[in-house]
DNA sequence: CTGAATCCTGCCAGATACTG
DNA sequence: CAGTATCTGGCAGGATTCAG
């Protein structure tokens, strides 16, 4: 009667989506990195530029232009005699603080981990 | 005297480099749905790769030996007239699933956000 | 200052074949 | 079954230039 319960259906299943629908929004090698620095108040384009070492103006663009997109952040323009755009979270990009609070969690005791074995 | 604060320095700055951490471990297309999977018990080489769509052997095995680098996964292999391997967390990568936790239930709030819209 | 457009390159990862 | 080795195309992403 029982058939055996594949260790991979039900609830798992759907916690599965889930994972993927969250690492399909936040994919990339620079969302994470914009998305901690906007949880602690708005930036400007050049200030995410020079913050995030490693990244180009090109990626930069491309990956706020995502996350504005999904709704997670808004952007606000400026314009006085030079330029001036800044970058905050969204209201419902807020709900990102917690799990970026999570991620920052485990990178801290995954490297007192390490340093234990050493 | 009060310097003005920098918007990152201080705490920020060491959850900023948590967080670069963090994914810098788990960064890659298949991490995630490896571990999510693992979350629920040991699986074999092959049942991970027909569970895990899209997923070729070479990324497969490629994605379980950084994971068993970082000591965050373990493989136990059985030598019978065919060969079995099982892959389970480690038990500092059970840390994970609260961490995977966190990112279902991202994912299942999003997707809530976006139903709402239509 | 904030991007968009273009060009160019390395390496990522798929397909396939092979091994223990 | 559980991988490794090789070959190859595509595309992510850097550098540079242009535009509003």
């Amino acid at each position: 009667m029982d058939k055996k319960v594949n260790v991979l259906s039900g609830d798992c299943a759907k916690k599965l989506r889930a994972i993927d629908d969250t690492m399909y929004i936040l994919s990339g090698k620079w969302k994470m990195p914009i998305i901690a620095r906007l949880c602690y108040g708005s930036m400007r384009y050049s200030e995410l530029l020079k913050s995030i070492a490693g990244i180009s103006g090109k990626m930069l663009s491309r990956e706020l232009k995502e996350l504005e997109t999904n709704n997670l952040i808004e952007k606000e323009v400026w314009r006085s005699e030079s330029m001036s755009v800044r970058y905050r979270l969204s209201e419902h990009g807020q709900t990102l603080k917690i799990l970026t609070d999570s991620i920052a969690d485990w990178g801290i005791n995954h490297r007192m981990q390490i340093m234990e074995k050493w």
